[in-house]
DNA sequence: TGAAGTGAACGCCTCTTGA
DNA sequence: TCAAGAGGCGTTCACTTCA
């Protein structure tokens, strides 16, 4: 990516539907990978005639997207038994704050935890650790 | 803020160091209000010869800048009780496989992550963490 | 001179919107 | 419907300081 320095006048909203061949390899590549280094997302991006900018925003909606659907999923199957998460979560917390996480010592829930590492897709996994605590 | 559709090629970045002025006006702006609504945005950039998003994300990091060092002041006074340690990332990736992340199934090897994406410092911890497994 | 500090830029996530 | 807008969070890296 570019620093983006210019801003144009135009408020204009554009909704540029993409291409069915370009939503297909977009998902192809989705399938193999969530998320996009930077010189693959330039190559992509010159692949589907696209900016990296749409691929950006593109795997980004996707992944939220995936993470809404599985949330759902979650909800609807409703096991009311799910205590273990919030254990597993407080480790990380503990353990991190001095290096990373310090702004858990204001908000120590999960919430806020979840919030604050929202990019690291890695936390997605921690639900099913527990034990350990 | 605009759509920033064009990219261009010059994979450089740029640091714009503000003027005195312009820093001074964001100072004050910023001891009077935390945040700033779109039109009030709009207004300063114009003032300051800068762009929004400049302003937005001098804001941004203004906040940022302010809480961390509450963040610190705050962990300074805490007892010490807590030698920080690097997660157990191993642990939450090789669990999770079927609550959340299905479709990690595909996205295997943890070495692979991190070569696509090296904007996951958790990922870097990884080998000072032992104990629980 | 190189380690530490600074800060704009960047990517990610979340939620929302409008063509 | 879904790409894009917008704001928050945390990290990166070009650049400056200073011991």
């Amino acid at each position: 990516m570019e620093p983006k320095v210019e801003e144009k006048s135009g408020k204009k909203r554009t909704r540029a539907a993409f291409s069915h061949a370009q939503v297909y390899e977009l998902e192809r590549r989705f399938s193999l990978q969530r998320y996009l280094s930077g010189p693959e997302r330039a190559d992509l991006a010159a692949a589907l005639k696209l900016t990296e900018t749409q691929i950006k925003i593109w795997f980004q909606n996707r992944r939220y997207k995936t993470k809404r659907k599985l949330m759902a999923k979650q909800q609807a199957s409703k096991a009311p038994e799910t205590p273990a998460r919030q254990v597993a979560v407080r480790v990380l917390v503990k353990d991190d704050q001095r290096q990373y996480c310090p702004e858990e010592v204001l908000c120590p829930s999960l919430l806020s935890l979840y919030q604050a590492y929202q990019y690291y897709p890695l936390l997605y996994r921690i639900p099913s650790w527990a034990p350990h605590i």
